[in-house]
DNA sequence: GGTTTGACTTGAA
DNA sequence: ATTCAAGCCAAAC
């Protein structure tokens, strides 16, 4: 069956971190996911600590869009390690506004079922300004 | 091996 | 609204 993703897919990765950095790899441009969010989706649903602390000593964050990662306030958390600056660039660069509370998750958070069957009447993604 | 830690979350004061 | 506490789980020491 067809993997669309060249990288390696959510079920196939073993260890908890590769989950963790495919479920990542997943998330659309211009969409944020919680780290609550990634943690259930890798398998693990109150591992929410441990994604951050994965991908805050993962060297090969170069082509992860670990910038989609906020906290479950839509906060950018890696203002703690200094990189909240870094995030937020990278967010804007997607088209997401960063205001001084963090992204709004109600407009940027990612929906997976949203991406997959659109719903056939209602608003589309309300994400464009 | 066990112990400590943390880019979290949730609920209560 | 803001602050405090406890819980949770995988990785690093």
């Amino acid at each position: 069956m067809p993997t669309p993703d060249p990288a390696l897919s959510v079920a196939e990765a073993p260890t908890f971190r590769e989950r963790v950095v495919a479920t990542v790899r997943a998330i659309p441009p211009g969409r944020v996911a919680t780290y609550g969010q990634v943690a259930l989706m890798a398998g693990a649903p109150l591992a929410a600590r441990q994604v951050g602390g994965i991908l805050s000593r993962l060297s090969e964050l170069e082509g992860l869009p670990w910038q989609r990662v906020v906290n479950a306030s839509g906060g950018i958390s890696t203002h703690k390690i200094g990189a909240g600056q870094l995030q937020e660039a990278l967010l804007r660069a997607e088209g997401v506004e960063v205001g001084p509370q963090g992204v709004d998750v109600g407009r940027y958070g990612w929906r997976p079922a949203a991406d997959v069957a659109p719903r056939v009447s209602g608003p589309a993604t309300p994400v464009e300004p």
